[in-house]
RNA sequence: GGCGAGUUGGCGGAAUGGUUACGCAACGGAUUGCAAAUCCGUCCUACACCGGUUCGAAUCCGGUACUCGCCUCCA
């Protein structure tokens, strides 16, 4: 199967082929950990996980090598620890260390809820500052780079590629810049491999005095090292564009000539709520665990996000998640009960992934095969994507259908007011209860975070078991 | 100001020259202990606007309007 992927370095949807045969290489973008991951951290998060499944099942399980950094160096942390510290009276580093390790452990429950998968590596900044003023020694003996003031400042008029990968030039750029310019830069473009810390900032001994690296070094260090010096596929927002990865692919670039950076660039699109783009002011920030508090399951946000094209700009709305609520449980309706192992995502699923990822395009297949009845295809290909994958555990199960059969008691003695209660109450933990000439059936729905609905089911089930005797006595 | 993306039925959203995509919602009817589901029907021949190419355009070309993003260490 051929795989296409649009470039945004060429502007193009171009053939994947891996510059090696049997490794695919790519790195992604991930987190800045100061806070709870939202929905726009999200999207990148799931849309390469998608990509990620794509290309192992095309080269091989083993054969794809993904790395997604986390940024852990960074002045929005180290500004939250400085205000934890006055009242803690810590050290600041543990303090940052105890910060950013909660976050993480945060990004990866709510990562893991939206059905997203672990990549191959997760590198910490805070890791590789080695490898990072390695670099930046690298780029000041090429020339490359210049001391200042403490800085280390990219020199991006040594290099005239400058701008390729965002396709604008440096002199367009100047002409509607807002940026105050730090009078330390030769160019305003330039920018900060490495910057001096003082004593309440965490820093790292280098040549140029104890300091903190930039943030686009950081990137291009952990990919050189975990990648090499030449990959296939680099993703992110595409408000990484410029400067982020504009910066990142000149230092490589600059620092190994003799290498080509990543060959593909891909970029999401931005989310916005309702319209208005997400901001803290506008107090439309939505993470992904208030979301999953609202009883929004892992699920629904997933198929939310991938039901537009990734390129596109996303409008995140109310009635987007009902919609996506409400097809989710028309299919978790027709799977319920089917196993699908011995089945593989569906061919055309399958093709419209490779097709740039149009996700879109599979959901409609998906569609398609919930309306032929193929249950067993649309679980598999369902699961392929991410989707329908949480059941619930047997041992719920067996107290589910306890229940159920309480409950069919209840109807043949008409006892209607018992079982409108049981179905009322299954259903608001998310066991649907469907009632036909030909009998009574569920479905699992998941609502919210999993743990918490698992607990509320087991409570639910035990107290209907209860009151079901009882009131069967009467 | 520069660069880029986009504008498809009530909403979401595919489809790069030639069959009413598809989904969600809403409304009416059938069915039902009730709810949901199901079935039939309706909104539904929609593609920002103007012009061109073509036997034929949502799709190609030119122009216009509007929306959005980036040019700030934002996913």
């Amino acid at each position: 199967m051929k795989i296409s992927l649009w470039n945004s370095r060429t502007g193009r949807k171009e053939t994947f082929t891996p510059l090696q045969p049997e490794r695919v290489r790519m790195y992604v973008c991930g987190p800045t950990v100061y806070d709870r991951a939202h929905i726009g951290n999200a999207r990148p998060v799931v849309v390469f996980d998608l990509l990620f499944s794509l290309l192992r099942h095309q080269y091989g399980q083993q054969q794809v090598v993904y790395v997604r950094n986390i940024t852990d160096i960074d002045d929005k942390i180290n500004a939250r620890a400085l205000e934890l510290n006055n009242s803690l009276g810590a050290s600041l580093l543990d303090t940052i260390r105890s910060i950013t390790d909660e976050t993480i452990d945060w990004f990866h429950e709510d990562m893991a809820a939206l059905g997203v998968l672990p990549p191959t590596h997760e590198p910490r900044a805070t890791d590789y500052v080695r490898e990072m003023v390695d670099m930046i020694g690298e780029l000041l003996a090429r020339r490359h780079a210049y001391v200042r003031e403490g800085h280390v400042l990219f020199d991006t008029r040594s290099y005239p590629e400058y701008g390729s990968l965002a396709r604008r030039s440096p002199r367009d750029m100047r002409a509607g810049a807002r940026v105050e310019v730090a009078p330390y830069k030769t160019s305003e473009l330039d920018f900060v491999l490495w910057k001096p810390s003082d004593d309440t900032l965490p820093g790292w001994e280098s040549p140029w005095g104890r300091g903190r690296p930039g943030w686009h070094i950081e990137c291009s260090a952990m990919s050189s090292r975990l990648l090499g010096t030449s990959f296939d596929i680099h993703g992110g927002g595409s408000d990484l564009l410029f400067p982020h990865h504009e910066n990142e692919a000149a230092q490589s670039a600059c620092a190994h000539p003799e290498a080509e950076f990543a060959r593909l660039w891909m970029h999401n699109g931005m989310i916005r709520v309702n319209g208005q783009k997400m901001s803290k002011s506008l107090e439309n920030f939505l993470t992904v665990r208030q979301l999953l508090e609202q009883g929004i399951a892992g699920e629904t946000i997933r198929l939310v996000l991938l039901g537009t094209h990734y390129r596109q700009q996303l409008d995140w709305t109310d009635r987007r998640v009902e919609e996506a609520r409400s097809i989710l449980g028309e299919w978790r309706h027709i799977t319920a009960g089917i196993d699908e192992s011995d089945r593989n995502c569906h061919r055309e699923v399958l093709e419209q992934l490779a097709d740039d990822l149009n996700t879109p395009g599979a959901i409609s297949v998906l569609h398609r095969l919930a309306a032929d009845g193929s249950a067993a295809e649309l679980k598999a290909s369902a699961v392929f994507m991410g989707l329908l994958g949480d059941d619930l555990s047997d041992q719920l199960r067996k107290s589910v259908m306890e229940v159920m059969r309480l409950r069919d008691q209840a109807r043949n003695q008409r006892n209607f007011d018992l079982s409108d209660r049981i179905r009322n109450q299954l259903g608001d933990v998310g066991i649907i209860v469907r009632d036909s000439k030909a009998g009574s059936r569920y479905h699992f729905q998941p609502v919210g975070a999993r743990d918490a609905q698992m607990i509320a089911i087991d409570t639910t089930l035990g107290e209907l078991t209860r009151m079901a005797k009882v009131g069967m006595q009467h």
